[in-house]
DNA sequence: ATACAGTCTACAGCGACTGTAGGGGCAAGT
DNA sequence: ACTTGCCCCTACAGTCGCTGTAGACTGTAT
């Protein structure tokens, strides 16, 4: 099989190509052979590999524990544990995540539900907001972005 | 009521310091008075503005959603539906991420759940991570990170 | 021959901060 | 008066995971 320019893993892999570059330049992809004129040229092993990253990237793994994934795979007779730690280790981290999510959710719903209309001044949203006492999310560290 | 510091402000309403400058750069926060050697000196007022903000980013809420919000507390009189649609807009972002942090909390419990230990060249989550035919989380958009 | 899409490098920008360097200010204790 | 030690100041770089821009070169189709 012959090599195929960026643009052709790029849309094989469904990474686009200035992210590729970006995955080579932080050490995530090795460096491709080039063609006389310069051009990187990859094969099947890079298709797989990158569909592999984003496919981690979908499930939320950080690109360190993508890193370590790709380490690990190299190394095929090495114990499973340590691949199994980084998933339950991000399991952990959706878990939280969902839990604070579904405290915001319910905040949110019990805001808008008791906003009978009118106007700001006497908005039970804006209420909502300014009245921290009884919140159930400042129990919680920092939210990441949404 | 005399004025308080930045440091005051900070632990009045649970904001860093440098978040505080920070806010006031993005023109969250106005420009404070300035005592004769420069320091920064603050009122109640700004403790509530500050808590507010707060809240509003504990909620999820985006800094120009917050700017919004804060230009419509300014304005008591206008009507509160500008409030209650920022808010179900942020409803629906969070109810969003729900689904896709609960799509993917299935795909790594199945990960994990076949990984039997063994060798990472058999590992099933590294299988899994890889096939990503049958996988849920590929009907999606990118997910932002957790 | 020309047009146009694809590729190259290098660098700036995003959001929402956080961290660092290098200084000045202020109240309490000795 | 002096020192200790924390607080405050500005200005700028770094974080993460990319994305966008500028300007030049290459490859392919008509």
């Amino acid at each position: 099989m012959k090599p195929m320019t960026i643009g052709r893993l790029s849309s094989a892999a469904k990474v686009k190509v200035t992210t590729i570059r970006y995955y080579e330049s932080i050490g995530l992809m090795g460096t491709p052979d080039r063609s006389a004129s310069g051009q990187r040229l990859y094969g099947s092993v890079d298709v797989e590999r990158l569909s592999f990253v984003r496919h981690a990237r979908e499930l939320g793994f950080s690109m360190d524990a993508i890193k370590d994934l790709i380490g690990l795979q190299t190394e095929p007779d090495q114990d499973c544990s340590a691949v199994d730690t980084i998933a339950q280790k991000q399991l952990a981290e959706v878990q939280k995540r969902l839990a604070q999510l579904e405290a915001l959710e319910r905040e949110l719903k019990r805001m808008i539900e008791n906003c009978r209309g009118g106007k700001v001044g006497g908005c039970q949203v804006m209420a909502a907001i300014n009245d921290h006492s009884e919140c159930e999310t400042d129990k919680h560290e920092r939210l990441k972005p949404l």
